[in-house]
DNA sequence: CTTAACTTGAGACTCATTATCAATAAGGAT
DNA sequence: ATCCTTATTGATAATGAGTCTCAAGTTAAG
């Protein structure tokens, strides 16, 4: 935990950015949860915790987590987008239920050494990707 | 060309709509170029050429092609959503420059394979996915 | 402690897309 | 062909996620 502000801190300072308690609590606060949510869910999150923090500072602070990849975004094809922190999370993909809109999170070795040579093959530097599939899950059948 | 007109009848028909010039028009300007592009930019094809059509027909309209697999909807992470038809094209994912936006195809089957096979491990039953490599391409590195 | 520079937050703004609704067009029945 | 009912169109308003603005508040270097 301590060690994660540190990390904060690190990037703030790389960024040239301030240490504040608005990004604090706006990184501890994604943190706590292993949950896919979105902007809003974590803003209000912090609010019901009496911790004031304005939609803007979370957007904002969750700009900076995303580039430094201790935060990941997920474009779930509708409604804004989810997040989710990187820490002591190895890379995973996602399947979506598209009635209920559950989550699973998947990962083939294989599949991210495939997309490796795919780059290759077209001469792209691999940033990053979206593998997500879509279908309907048992519950939903 | 005919043959893909009577598609949008069959398809209009099924879900009780009319076929409308304006609803044949924007079919026929997405089958005319392999490009992925974005909803205005069709529509403003569509104007140059003097046709007379909105921008909300443009919408509903491939809204439509869209649920019948006949157009793929395609997010490229920042921006409008592109499409492109998906008549005597076989199925492939995009590799897109994070720089310049150049979209490239690739397919390889063995991801495809595996896919399925996640597909079944979490009992989903797969309807599409999104597989986007982000990266640099050649020109822009 | 001062001061310059950065950050915050409320609200305005953007942009893609969707909804509204009066006017128009399609197409089945006569 | 002419009605007549219903669907479609398009101009415009509305929406929703995300970004920008800027005055007021903080931060931290000196
Ligand atoms: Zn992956
Ligand atoms: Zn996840
Ligand atoms: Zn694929
Ligand atoms: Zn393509």
């Amino acid at each position: 935990m301590t060690n994660n502000l540190k990390k904060l801190k690190q990037v703030l300072a790389k960024e040239g950015l301030r240490f504040t308690c608005q990004r604090e609590e706006v990184w501890k606060e994604i943190l706590s949860s292993g949950e896919h949510r979105d902007a809003d869910e974590i803003y209000h999150s912090l609010r019901e915790k009496g911790i004031s923090v304005s939609r803007a500072t979370v957007y904002r602070t969750i700009d900076v987590l995303v580039k430094y990849n201790m935060v990941r975004k997920l474009d779930v094809g509708v409604g804004p987008s989810k997040f989710e922190h990187k820490i002591d999370i190895s890379h995973h993909d996602h399947i979506i239920c598209m009635k209920c809109g559950k989550i699973e999170e998947f990962v083939v070795n294989q599949i991210e050494n495939l997309q490796e040579r795919v780059a290759e093959q077209y001469s792209f530097k691999l940033v990053r990707h979206i593998h997500q599939l879509f279908g309907i899950c048992k519950d939903c059948q």
